[in-house]
This record gives C-alpha cells, structure tokens and sequence, in this order.
DNA sequence: AGTGGGTACTTACTAATAGTTAGCGCCTTG
DNA sequence: CAAGGCGCTAACTATTAGTAAGTACCCACT
C-alpha cells in the first residue's frame, strides 16, 4: 500500500494523468513562457504587456493570465478605477517559474545562429538523400 | 543602418517575426519538453521513448523528434538492420537545451502541491465573490 | 456635440494544430 | 501460421488557437 500510494502520490511528468504535466504545460505554453519571462523583469498591466510581447491577442493574454493567476504564478490586482487599471505580478512561486522561463528564453536567443546552422546542414543532407535515389 | 541591422540581428523572443521565437516554441512544445529531458538521462529508441513518454502518440513523437534532429538539438542513428533500430540521443547543444527543461520539469514536480494549493484559494474567492452578488 | 481612441475584457466564429486510426514491409516468437 | 514488435506515414477527426467584433465607460479633439 505504500508502493501504490507511491504511485499516485510522487509525481512524474513522464505519467500522463499525473497533475506536474499540466502544470508543465501551462508554464511552458507558448504564451506562459513569455508571460513568466516578461514579468519577471518588472510588473505589467494588461495591454502593456499585449505591446510588449508581439503577436499576443487579447484573448489569448487574458486566458493565459488567468490559467497562471489560478496556478499561483501570477498576481492580478485590478484597481476599480476609470479607465480600468489592472496590474500583473509575479508572485514568489511564479518567480521560480520564471527565473527558468527566463533562462531558456535568453539561451534560445544566444543560439539562434547555432539553430539555424543545423537546419541548412540538416536540409542539405535530405536533399542529397533525394538526389541520389 | 548600424541601427536597422540590429534590429533584424538582435534575436528577441517577445518580437513576433523573431526566429528565436520559433525555436523557443520547439524546446518548450508539449512534447519537446519531455523529449529532451528523457533524452538528458540516456538515449533511446523511437519505441523505447514511447513507451517512456506517457500518453505521446506515433504520429506526435516522430514530428517532435524530426523537429528537434532538424534544429540540431537531437541526433538520430538509424542502423540498417531488421527489425529496424533508431537510435535517438542528444546533441551538445541539445544536452544544454535539454539541462533547461529538465530542471523546469523537476522544479515543477517539486511544487505540485503548492500549485494545487494555491488553486484551491483562487477557487473558493472565485465562489466567494460569485455568491456575494 | 459627435467621433475616435484607450481601458480590460468576453463571445462567436474560423483556421490551424493535435490526436486517432489504419496501414506499410519485414521479421521473430508462440 | 497468426500475433506482435519495429519505425514510421497518410487520412481523417477532435481540440485548440487565433480573429473579429462587442461591451461599458471615459477623455481628448474637432
């Protein structure tokens, strides 16, 4: 009983129903990613951040804010003002998050050339493969 | 025209039209994730990375790694022999991408409670604020 | 005084992407 | 001699992401 509570109990990405997958999924979405990165530098309003990380709807945003809100990582504090100002936070938990976020995020840029390098040898080498059929 | 170069050169991942930003999205897919992490430990054959990947289709496993080989993350064996035997493993600069994630995945298993936790709070002020209308 | 713009969203619709199923050729195992 | 494993791919469907418009309120400009 120790062994299956072990099971359900320790979690493992690599498990399909266990609950770290969706929590890995949120923080690495497409726009989690870039939200956690962003806020860690400093805190955002809504649309502020919609300009700063290009090519975000508002749709999209607003639920990625909401699915890293409900998970801990962000804090929303809406100020009940006119015009509407609402700002976003990291909380400590989502600053964890976001310190790796952030990390891969600046090594991605620093080997965008590594990267494209390997795809022309990459789409060379298939070429040739073709060629010689 | 220092200054246009830059900008078409300085990779940014919060700029849409960014390469950087394509890569990004590989290494932190929802699969590319768990790949590159499996792969950290040891390498693997195609259904050996199946099976150890909980929940990945065929179909979703193939186009991961094919992305990932393409990007230079990930270096493919495939020895001529039946029944046909690939090999997948990492590459350096794979080995470094994959260091990234694979400390957000154990970050992630490590705060699974914490993030249930903090869902429990969001859920109830939500109730809270529904029934106070 | 009316038009355009900004605030933070939500809703309805459509395009893109992920997942499912089946198939391939060849071989070993029961 | 059928069943299953190997590493895929192709066709189809379900899910998800993206687009466009609407909301309600206010300010600045003409």
């Amino acid at each position: 009983m120790a062994v299956s509570d072990d099971l359900v109990r320790v979690p493992d990405v690599n498990r399909e129903m266990c609950p770290s997958r969706l929590i890995l999924e949120h923080v690495t979405s497409r726009w989690g990613v870039l939200v956690l990165a962003a806020l860690l530098e400093r805190s955002y309003r809504f649309s502020e951040l919609r300009r700063e990380i290009g090519g975000v709807s508002e749709k999209m945003l607003a639920q990625t804010l909401q699915t890293l809100e409900r998970d801990g990582f962000v804090h929303r504090d809406a100020k009940p003002v006119i015009p509407p100002r609402v700002d976003y936070s990291l909380t400590p938990l989502g600053k964890e998050a976001a310190e790796q976020v952030w990390g891969l995020a600046r090594w991605t840029e620093r080997r965008v050339a590594d990267v494209e390098a390997a795809r022309v040898s990459y789409d060379d080498e298939k070429a040739r493969a073709a060629a010689s059929l």
